[in-house]
DNA sequence: TGTTCCGTTCTTTTT
DNA sequence: GAACGGAACA
């Protein structure tokens, strides 16, 4: 795998022929201040479709052709597959341009990713100078809620006579005060009012939270991009970093929060070689302190204010989807105007289809799944989209029951499962020792060990002791029987001597008596653990392996069909968050009604209602032939009571209003059951049942 | 006293 | 399912 550094018979290129590709918008992205002098700061809108990507990739190309050191470009995305995809399609076109050199540059652009894997990366390596543990580890948000929680206690805060916020809602507000660099009275009042009355209250429970943090070494997602804007507030800092970088890129810029923004800017003060993609347009992250003014007010954060250039020709839809799509987010209060276009002929409007429940919505999916693949569509181009995971839990139901492989992203991760969480905890507090959330999970997993018991284990080791100091402390009788076993894993684990990824495969073996114990899936969770392995086997270090993890959790659910392998046909189901960046031959939205989209929860503000409806936007402008709307007339609210049915009939979303159905094609679809509409056959006769059963007991 | 077990409640979107 | 709170149990 090593690069050649002497490479024969490159054949000469005109350069920047690649560029060729490009239309003239993309291409004055793409050139933008490269190759010049001048390094002035660039904003693209691009709308959906537009060859967002595309422009990304061609100016990192054209950069590189031009001399730029590929090590030398910071490619910041919203995911690492999002990177990966960059940094392939680099590598493709330079391995056009240049041959057996791209290997290089393809190698160079392994260090972009996230924010926030970018942030873990730097904060290890500085780790020294700036007074951090760099064998940290990260806690993802269910461990932070869970060490809140912890602090939160401590404090007495669960024993209010007023209720104190939930753990959730605490770390819920900390977090926006800390990405929203907001002031914590002004994101009560706007997000939680009903807790204003905490107000003196929560900053002494989040002082303590972040010297728990401290004390253990642990940071978690927020800290991430809060050390490093901190860092970077230091000028040197500032300069020794930025110094790496001649060229940073930000992809879905809309996306990113008031502290990602400040990180950019102390490294790019005056935006020099400072690029930003993104679409007003598509701002879903509100929920977590992302804010479209970071896109809007980039231009003027300069002087002289960034070069703005505008991607408005949409390669991806038919014009009939597009029209549908413009209509949708033309109701929005504020964005950048822009109006997609594309050339994309076609007859077939979006369709409309009303169902009569949320089972046939299923069944009129799969039907429709099968009937185009039968016309030679391929599941691999199909998708069904919905706002929140548990939607397509009828849908999964079907497609299992019809054999149709699906694959699914979004929701409940893979990491939430609490047989995986449990073998992770072991890992994690031989990792880290002082991690006492992790430490604190594992030890319980022993019978007879609960909390009193694991607190004391903790404060006997004291976490700087290392794991051997557990040989002295004396268990309680009851977890006798478990004991050995625990600290015999223990020692071997914090033993250098035994390496990675045989880690992993010592905690499953001493971990199965136990998930047999808890659970009584222990078979399918068993197989669960068995992909955990070979995912771990993946990475270098057991560092690594936690960290990633935490930071790019697997993002497809085990199903019982065992996930598919990589060149099988599958649907994609996914939220419509995870499918931000993607497109689809043909795309189904699931139920399209008030109370899903937008969400019942997400009406509290004029701002949520916003980023709702674009979030249908996102959904519609997925897909590239075919768009169906399905909206289930009668839906489940919730599960069901033991008095029978709670659904609710749905009425269509708020953001297709008459006035823009003739964009629609409005289909009202039956599912067809054999023999319904011929007449049941009734005996004439009548029978007292109930004096039948008062005769079993001697009754008239 | 601390652990385990059982019933109740709630379940957006994600780095 | 899974987290939480209350009650039974060793």
């Amino acid at each position: 795998m090593s690069p050649d550094p002497v490479t024969l018979a490159t054949p000469p290129i005109a350069p920047a022929s690649h560029l060729d590709e490009l239309n003239t918008e993309q291409r004055r992205a793409a050139e933008h201040d490269v190759g010049d002098q001048e390094c002035g700061p660039l904003l693209v809108i691009a709308g959906a479709g537009s060859g967002k990507t595309k422009t990304i990739v061609h100016r990192v190309v054209h950069l590189i052709e031009t001399g730029v050191d590929p090590r030398r470009i910071l490619l910041l995305t919203f995911s690492r597959r999002a990177a990966a995809e960059i940094a392939k399609r680099v590598e493709q076109i330079s391995a056009r341009l240049m041959g057996q050199q791209s290997i290089v540059v393809a190698d160079a652009l392994a260090g972009s990713g996230t924010f926030h894997s970018v942030a873990a990366r730097l904060l290890r390596e500085f780790a020294e100078e700036i007074g951090l543990d760099p064998n940290f580890t990260i806690h993802d948000r269910e461990d932070s809620a869970d060490l809140m929680n912890m602090v939160r206690h401590e404090l007495g805060y669960d024993r209010t006579e007023v209720r104190f916020p939930s753990k959730s809602s605490c770390l819920a507000i900390y977090s926006r005060v800390v990405n929203a660099e907001a002031d914590l009275r002004d994101v009560l009042a706007k997000a939680s009012p009903q807790y204003l009355g905490w107000v003196d209250e929560l900053p002494k429970l989040f002082a303590a939270y972040v010297d728990a943090k401290q004390r253990q070494g642990v940071l978690d997602y927020d800290d991430l991009l809060l050390y490093w804007a901190r860092m970077v507030d230091d000028p040197s800092f500032a300069a020794a970093i930025a110094d790496r970088y001649d060229h940073i890129l930000v992809d879905e810029y809309q996306d990113t929060n008031r502290l990602q923004a400040s990180i950019l800017l102390a490294l790019k003060p005056d935006g020099c070689g400072l690029a930003v993609v993104g679409d007003d347009a598509q701002a879903i992250y509100g929920f977590r302190s992302a804010t479209v003014r970071n896109i809007l007010d980039f231009p003027k954060a300069f002087s002289p204010p960034a070069t703005i250039v505008t991607l408005e020709r949409n390669y991806r839809s038919t014009q009939p989807i597009l029209a549908a799509a413009n209509a949708v987010i033309g109701f929005a209060t504020e964005r950048f105007t822009k109006n997609l276009r594309t050339e994309r002929q076609s007859g077939d409007l979006p369709q409309l289809v009303t169902v009569p429940d949320e089972a046939s919505q299923a069944q009129y999916v799969a039907d429709k799944i099968l009937e185009a693949r039968e016309d030679g569509l391929p599941l691999i181009s199909q998708a069904v989209l919905f706002r929140t995971a548990h939607h397509s839990g009828p849908l999964e139901v079907e497609l299992t029951r019809r054999n149709v492989p699906f694959r699914k992203f979004g929701g409940l991760k893979f990491l939430d499962a609490a047989h995986i969480r449990d073998v992770l905890a072991v890992l994690r507090w031989a990792e880290n020792p002082r991690d006492r959330l992790a430490g604190f999970r594992a030890l319980q997993l022993m019978r007879g060990v609960g909390p009193k018991v694991a607190a004391a284990v903790l404060d006997f080791t004291g976490g700087f002791n290392g794991l051997a100091a557990l040989d002295g402390f004396e268990p309680p009788s009851r977890a006798a029987e478990d004991w050995n076993g625990f600290a015999e894993l223990v020692d071997r684990l914090s033993d250098t001597g035994t390496g990675w990824p045989t880690d992993i495969e010592l905690v499953r073996h001493w971990y199965e008596p136990h998930l047999e114990r808890l659970h009584e899936d222990a078979q399918a969770r068993l197989a669960d653990l068995m992909q955990l392995e070979q995912i771990a086997a993946g990475f270098e270090s057991r560092q690594r392996f936690l960290t990633e993890l935490t930071l790019d959790p697997p993002d497809a659910v085990s199903d019982e069909a065992g996930v598919p392998r990589r060149d099988d046909d599958y649907v994609v189901l996914s939220t419509i968050h995870s499918a931000k960046g993607q497109e689809f031959k043909s795309v189904f939205v699931l139920n399209t009604v008030d109370g899903c989209i937008p969400s019942d929860l997400g009406v509290g503000s004029a701002d949520d209602i916003e980023e709702e409806r674009r979030l249908l936007y996102v959904a519609m402008t997925r897909a590239m032939d075919h768009l169906h709307l399905v909206m289930p007339h009668r839906f489940y609210v919730a599960q069901q009571t033991r008095h029978g049915d709670r659904h609710l009939y749905a009425s269509r979303t708020r953001f297709i209003p008459p006035s823009i159905l003739p964009l629609f094609e409005s289909i009202v679809w039956v599912p067809a059951r054999a023999g319904e509409d011929a007449p049941k056959p009734r005996p004439a006769n009548r029978l007292d049942l109930g004096a039948k059963m008062r005769g079993m007991w001697g009754g008239t």
